[in-house]
DNA sequence: ATAAAATCTCAACTCTACTTGAGTTTCAAG
DNA sequence: CTTGAAACTCAAGTAGAGTTGAGATTTTAT
C-alpha cells in the first residue's frame, strides 16, 4: 500500500462538482462497478484523475438513453487500477460510436417516415409504415410483429 | 348510448398483437390516459381503430426515449371520442418532428466529439470537450458545471 | 349448453436509477 | 486543539414504466 497523492486525486465532492454528477450517483456507480476510488486512512474516497473520463462518458451515455448495464459492458476492458491507455479509449470509443450511429440512423428513419407519413397529411394506412405498424417489422422484441 | 360495430372496433387482444404492445401496457397507457376505448355490455375494451395510431406513435417515443408524460403532452389537442382528423395529427406531428431533430442533433454532435477526442487517440484535456467536462458547461440540470 | 379462451379489476411486485435521512467519523482551517 | 464542513455506511424511499397473479366474469366455439 501506497500513499495517495494528494495532488492527483480528488474527493467525492470535487469530482461531483467537476463532473455535475451527484454524490450519491457516484456512490451508486460504484456499486455497479462503473467506477472505483481508492480510500485514505480515514475511508475516504479519492478518485484519480482519469475516473472523471469515465464519468463523462456515463453522462453521455444517460443523455442517450442508454443503460448502465451497457456502459459497464463497454467499460470492461478498461483498466480500473492504471490509468487507461490510449488504445484502452479506443476500444471503447469504437463500440460507442457504433451505437451512437444506430441511434442516429433510427432517428432519421423516424423523420422520414413522419415527414412522409403525418407530415403530408395523407395519413394513408397503405402506405404508412408510421401508423401501419403491420409494414415496420421487428424479429423480436418490442415493436409491431406480424398477427 | 350506441352499439359497439364489431367490424370497427379491436378487443384488447387484436390491439396487443397489432402494435406488439402487451395487454399490461394497454392498461397502463390508458389509466395514463394516452389512449381510450369504449366497453362492451360485458365491460371488455373495445378500441376504435385509430387507437392503433396512437399506440404507435407511444412505441415510436419510447424508441426514443421520450418520457409518457411528453407523448400525453403531445396527444392533448387529439380528441379521444371521435377519429382524429388530418389537422389534428399535423399539430402532434409538428411537435414530434422538432422533438426528434433536436434528438438528433445532440447525437450528431456527440459523434463529433467522440471523433475528435477518443477516436483521434489524442485524448487531449484542452481540447476534448466530451473527456474534459469543464468545457461543455450546461447553466443547469445534469453535466457539466463550473465549479 | 357448456367448456375453453379471453378479459376484467385491483393490489402487489419488479427493475432501473437514483435520492434522502440517520447516525457516525474524518478532514481542514483557525 | 477544536469545530464546522465534508464524508462514510446502510436502509429506506421515489419515480417511471410496466408485469404478475388471484379470483371473478365474459365471449366464442363446438
Amino acid at each position: 500500500m501506497h500513499d495517495i497523492d494528494p495532488d492527483d486525486s480528488l474527493s467525492i465532492g470535487e469530482v461531483a462538482a467537476r463532473t455535475g454528477v451527484a454524490k450519491s450517483a457516484l456512490h451508486y456507480y460504484e456499486q455497479l462497478g462503473l467506477i472505483s476510488a481508492e480510500r485514505t486512512l480515514g475511508n475516504q474516497r479519492r478518485y484519480a484523475r482519469h475516473m472523471v473520463r469515465r464519468i463523462s462518458l456515463i453522462v453521455v451515455a444517460k443523455r442517450l438513453g442508454i443503460p448502465l448495464t451497457d456502459v459497464e459492458e463497454a467499460f470492461r476492458t478498461l483498466p480500473h487500477d492504471r490509468r487507461p491507455s490510449t488504445s484502452d479509449w479506443r476500444k471503447v470509443s469504437t463500440t460507442w460510436r457504433a451505437t451512437l450511429e444506430q441511434r442516429r440512423l433510427q432517428i432519421e428513419r423516424l423523420e422520414r417516415e413522419l415527414n412522409g407519413c403525418i407530415g403530408c397529411g395523407c395519413l394513408s394506412m397503405k402506405s404508412c409504415s408510421l401508423l401501419n405498424p403491420e409494414d415496420t417489422l421487428a424479429e423480436e422484441g418490442p415493436g409491431p410483429h406480424r398477427i
